[in-house]
DNA sequence: ATACCAAATGTAACCGCTTACATTATCTAC
DNA sequence: GTAGATAATGTAAGCGGTTACATTTGGTAT
């Protein structure tokens, strides 16, 4: 049978109260109390009712985690993995559980405030003009994105991406590079218009040619990486560089260049963007923007319960360092 | 403010217990006053608050996931991220919460229970012989496995192993390849060695050559994948084909194949296990044994519940069936 | 119209905690 | 030893629902 707060106050011979207050740690209680009760909840095997705490301090001790959908093929990309190893593991030690949910088409967010199954929401992936967030901002719901959206007030952890593209860039036109391809992920996310621009900032700065026939769309995946890839290389005169602003798009990329019969990187030199841990092993290796991708995530969560708990105004907006780590595919002096 | 049953109580000028009959879709309340009291639910805003319910009816709504430790670095595993899309998808459907929960060292799952968090509890690649387990059934708390193990009384699913090991392998002898090498992960999984046993089975039926040169131990990341295959590469007369019994460890092998200078499938032939998303974008493409990961997710969430809701009876054992999957990898007769 | 019964609704206890406030025990100062 | 202040403990209400049981309502048979 289930051992409530009150089997315990009796076997201690104390009053409710008292046993829940040597639960929470209060320090009116003097130790001689304590230790008895302590003998009791360990004698009666009783494990305090999370449900009833949560309903009388009105504190579900949970935030919801919300994904993109698992239609949404990016999911698979171990960005997230890693970035839920800092969710997680930051959680635990705030003391609050995770609830895992997926944003699926017309996912109202609210719902969760109001019905209180969670204190705050911690959005990965979310498109830039989401307007839900608009929403949660207005009625000041406590919640955090991984990644900067266009709305003014909203509150994000994200990674130094126009910084980072242009270490990125800057580094393949000191190696001697004129021709400069990029190729990268939908405008629909800030990040990516941000790789794009701290590109052409680099180019622009160097005078160097820079159009259409340069650049090339793609969404996060093997897949169209491999795709955008074939496309830039159609054209006539190919780049001898390109930044490719994520690592999986990298990786497709890499694909299309081989089999092209042009080689990585004497033909074409190629620098990625998350440093993903598959990034060590492509043949050849590659070199990459490296996002503290775990870092965001602790970050993430810790900012959070820093709202909720009202120890931080809004809006709050971090952003982390980048850096670039050279491998094979970006070559040498040319 | 926020609004209580008893708010859309006096608003439709009701009882609490009939608006909880509205709520709870009691068979025995008029059409009338159903109506009456889903206006006033309406005008008031009012959501009903999850943790009261939860507190008063004793169930927590919840399942507990637990993934691996973010140490581990298999987590990083596309595996994981797709069969999280079968949990999350099922789960919804089945109108049950996801608690995320990493793997750590000496982590009780049964505290879960004893506070009643959650309902019941799913794990992803625990280790073959985890007592924690054995504690689970004996207490005859509700749990999932995906993955065998051990313990004969232990409720999972997972896919036909060494089935599908043993339909690749088939397909490789039947290629005309009598030299074939094994790679692949701990035998502390279950899965790892009924895939051995697949291809053993094979090997002898064939009266092949099978042995300690022959096989080597891995741990499902590209890294040691790699690392694996070069060793047995070391061996004076080398495999004509390897069975690798996972993706990641087949694309790492790839490259250490390729270092070699060694041509696949024409000087080795390789099948992998898993189907990946990646498998379709390495090079050459990856020919492997796809697992149903998706489905073998709902099916979990699905099996869960109904242990759950008392349903099913233990033990609950499943296996679903695997594919093999011919892509460029595994080459043609030789 | 009356008696009876089933269906619809209401009443109130309960789920297992926390906490404001009341009470009691303990200590200090005289 | 006593008054007064302070610290420790107890009492009871309340969090927001659900549900067994009691009561009322409405319909049917006579």
């Amino acid at each position: 049978m289930r051992k409530t707060i009150e089997h315990v106050a009796q076997l201690a011979e104390v009053s409710k109260a008292t046993v829940s207050r040597v639960l929470n740690n209060s320090p009116k209680v003097t130790e001689q109390t304590r230790e008895k009760v302590m003998k009791a909840i360990k004698e009666s095997g009783y494990y305090p009712s999370a449900m009833a705490r949560r309903l009388t301090t009105n504190k579900a001790e949970t935030i919801g985690l919300i994904i993109p959908s698992p239609q949404d093929k990016t999911f698979g990309n171990p960005f997230y993995t890693e970035i839920l190893r800092g969710f997680t593991h930051q959680a635990k030690i705030e003391g609050y559980d995770l609830l895992l949910f997926i944003n699926e088409h017309q996912f109202n967010y609210s719902q969760l405030f109001h019905d209180r199954r969670v204190d705050g929401l911690l959005l990965v992936g979310v498109n830039r003009n989401d307007k839900g967030i608009i929403q949660l901002s207005k009625n000041n719901f406590p919640y955090m994105l991984t990644g900067k959206i266009d709305y003014k007030e909203a509150n994000y952890v994200d990674a130094e991406n126009r910084k980072g593209a242009y270490q990125a860039v800057s580094y393949l036109v000191n190696l001697g590079h004129k021709r400069i391809g990029y190729l990268g992920g939908s405008f629909d996310f800030v990040f990516n218009q941000e790789r794009f621009e701290g590109y052409l900032q680099v180019l622009k700065e160097h005078n160097l040619e820079y159009g259409k026939e340069l650049t090339m769309e793609s969404i996060n995946t093997e897949e169209s990486g491999y795709e955008a890839m074939r496309k830039l290389l159609e054209s006539s005169s190919i780049p001898t560089a390109v930044f490719v602003a994520n690592d999986l798009d990298a990786i497709g990329s890499m694909k299309a260049v081989k089999e092209k019969g042009l080689r990585i990187p004497e033909d074409i030199s190629l620098i990625g963007f998350d440093d993903i841990q598959l990034a060590s092993y492509t043949e050849p290796t590659l070199t990459t923007v490296r996002q503290p991708i775990y870092e965001m995530g602790t970050t993430a969560i810790s900012l959070l319960v820093q709202l909720i708990e009202g120890k931080k105004e809004v809006p709050l907006k971090v952003e982390l360092p980048t850096q670039l780590i050279i491998r094979g595919s970006s070559g040498g002096k040319i």
